[in-house]
RNA sequence: GCCGGUGUAGCUCAGCUGGUAGAGCAGCUGACUUGUAAUCAGCAGGUCGUCCGUUCGAGUCGGAUCACCGGCUCCA
């Protein structure tokens, strides 16, 4: 248990969790569990969850209860209620909830029948605890009440209410029950609680910061891309952007032909029967943008995979091509509901740094494992930590049991082999086939995938896809469709709010800005930065008539990486000063040795 | 798409209970020629998201719509 902290939970020697009072004096006590424990922090939230339901239904006691677990940083409660939440009822509910601490009421457990469970709740009108009883296997449950309130409830919890120190509701939303759209439309409200004031005060100044790192602001701020009304989810890419991703593009490009990949382009717009046939207009027609040309029905790619087929197919294919794995940085355009839209993380426009692997069952799993390394190559470049999750077949899918039972496995044995910890989400598949994700995280800690792979045996049939093997004969190929940095705008807003803005020598759009102190110091500074942009350094210069405090405002508020200062001094020494950003002044440089330093940091790609 | 919120100058925001808009920063112009995160002064800039309605009169009230923000669902 960390130092300072309450002890609030115990862990037995089973590895089981329980209430305070449950396991002291059992004998069985291995660890005293507190708020600095990632279990412990769950039930603290948990029970405030507990805390705020009560504060909910003291005020509305018509709302109905349905779940409120504690979540990564916080928790929340789902209600059903006549009335909508606004911002005011929540400070209520905060003091209602303040008083139920006050009152420093103990969490009690109940363990009871089903039978008696469902008398309780049907007492109540619980009508969500019903159905969720209902599906309990069970024959006995436990209860956790807190003065007047109960709720159905595995635990465990806080010995009582006085144990919360300081919390905060922070939002109200909707949200279907159990996630389903055809479920009726809960009211969730969000909150988090602390031991102290002091931590909660530090927890809401660590989320303001954080906002500050948003994509979507310093997108706006150092001029990389903008959005606009005319176009919801069609992001403009400006100059700095552009230099940005085409800079990030160069290194995609030689680090895939390192690889041995092949680039392609396919067109944007294709026939509808091509998507007939890819099984994209009876699976994901509702996502896809048409069009009509020359009374001939189009429609506007969601993805790159029926295109790039037809490129392999253009003429007879070798064994000896095998793997074929063929790149494009595929626009693709998908019709994305109105309320998911956000920044460049979710466009309905995007690039794609999409691949097609055309091979024979052998090489299935040395791709993988080569994908799964090239993803890991472009992360670790950035620092990225990154989650992997493998997701199997949905509802909606194409394809024989067998071709997914094999996909799958594939997918399974080459994460395995890596040694690589991933999470497996049944039914999250794509619908031709199941796939390895790799998640990136936000500013908010939010998790957005990025690469993809996945492992297809059903397009290779539906176009009838084929091979001359060794033998003579056909053969039929198996597909691997697969992205790394996942969509370059959304891999840009990663970047973006992962370095708040700061970009890598490297990828800075401005590498080097100039600053002369005054006027006559102009051609000595023209000299200098003439000599860095010949040797392909992105170089700017500040010839404004402001003082030099408020150029290297203006060009640390930009986040350019060197700033070279051209006094006096440096004209007669035949010298440059160098500021770096967010370090200071690091004193006077000869030209080669300055141009040296900067293009070894470039070479190295170094991430700060 | 659904739930809740927001929408005033390029940006950040003010504008009380309805009487046709204001600040700081940025921009432009001028003066200052400046040594490691903001020199001073002046000027210009808005059909208050859009449409409809209530009213003698709407940034302010009502409705619709669009976009954005936070969630749900979905996904790269």
């Amino acid at each position: 248990m960390e130092q300072g902290r309450k002890a609030i939970a115990i862990l037995t020697v089973e590895d089981q969790i329980v209430d305070l009072n449950l396991g002291e004096g059992t004998g069985k006590v291995k660890k005293y569990l507190s708020f600095g424990d990632e279990k412990g922090r769950e039930i603290y939230w948990h029970s405030t969850s507990h805390i705020m339901a009560q504060a909910v239904k003291r005020l509305f006691p018509e709302a109905r209860l349905a779940i409120g677990p504690a979540i990564e940083e916080g928790f929340y409660y789902d209600f059903d209620l006549p009335e909508t939440l606004s911002e005011e009822d929540l400070s209520k509910i905060e003091e209602e909830m303040r008083r139920i601490i006050q009152a420093d009421i103990p969490f009690e457990r109940l363990e009871v029948s089903k039978e008696e469970a469902e008398k309780i709740f049907g007492e109540r009108g619980e009508t969500y605890k019903l159905e969720i009883l209902r599906e309990l296997e069970e024959g006995v449950v436990s209860l956790y009440r807190q003065g007047e309130f109960i709720d159905l409830c595995r635990g465990p919890h806080l010995p009582s209410t006085g144990y919360v120190g300081a919390f905060k509701l922070l939002s109200v939303s909707g949200a279907y029950w159990r996630g389903k759209e055809s479920n009726p439309m809960l009211q969730r409200i969000y909150g988090i609680s602390f031991e102290s004031e002091e931590e909660l005060k530090r927890y809401l100044e660590r989320i303001e910061e954080a906002k500050k790192r948003d994509h979507r602001r310093l997108g706006k701020e150092l001029d990389l891309f903008s959005l606009h009304e005319e176009g919801p989810g069609f992001p403009f890419f400006h100059p700095k952007g552009m230099v940005v991703v085409n800079t990030l593009l160069d290194l995609w490009r030689k680090e895939h032909m390192k690889r041995g990949y092949q680039e392609i382009r396919t067109p944007i717009i294709l026939e509808k029967s091509l998507w007939e046939r890819s099984g994209h207009w009876e699976h994901y027609r509702e996502n896809m943008y048409f069009t009509k040309i020359d009374e001939r029905e189009f429609a506007i790619k969601p993805m790159n995979c029926p295109g790039g087929i037809l490129v392999f197919q253009s003429r007879l294919r070798s064994y000896r091509e095998l793997p074929l794995r063929l790149a494009e940085l595929g626009v693709v355009h998908r019709h994305e509901l109105s309320g998911v839209l956000h920044g460049l993380m979710r466009v309905r426009c995007f690039t794609q740094d999409d691949a097609h692997i055309y091979m024979e069952p052998k090489h299935i799993k040395s791709e993988i494992i080569g994908v799964i390394d090239l993803a890991g190559f472009f992360y670790r470049l950035f620092n990225f930590e990154y989650e992997i999750e493998l997701s199997t077949r949905p509802e909606k899918s194409l394809g024989s049991d067998e071709m997914w039972e094999i996909a799958t496995r594939a997918l399974q044995e080459a994460l395995e082999e890596i040694g690589l910890p991933y999470r497996v989400n049944e039914g999250e598949g794509a619908f031709y086939g199941p796939k390895i994700d790799f998640h990136l995280r936000d500013c908010l800690g939010r998790r957005w995938q990025c690469g993809t792979i996945q492992l297809d045996f059903a397009m290779p049939e539906k176009f009838d896809l084929s091979y001359i093997g060794e033998d003579g004969a056909k053969h039929r190929p198996v597909m691997l469709h697969r992205t790394v940095l996942g969509s370059i705008e959304r891999f840009l807003g990663i970047l973006i709010e992962h370095f708040a803005g700061a970009l890598p020598l490297w990828l800075a759009p401005v590498q080097v800005v100039i600053l002369p102190v005054a006027e006559r110091h102009m051609p000595y500074a023209r000299e200098v930065g003439d000599i860095l942009l010949q040797k392909g350094i992105r170089v700017e210069w500040n010839e404004e008539k402001a003082t030099l405090g408020a150029k290297i405002r203006k060009a640390e508020l930009e986040k350019v990486p060197y700033l070279l200062i051209i006094g006096d001094r440096e004209v007669e020494g035949k010298t440059i000063s160098v500021r770096k950003r967010k370090e200071g002044d690091l004193g006077s440089f000869g030209m080669g040795t300055f141009l040296e330093k900067i293009q070894k940091e470039i070479e190295e790609k170094v991430a700060v």
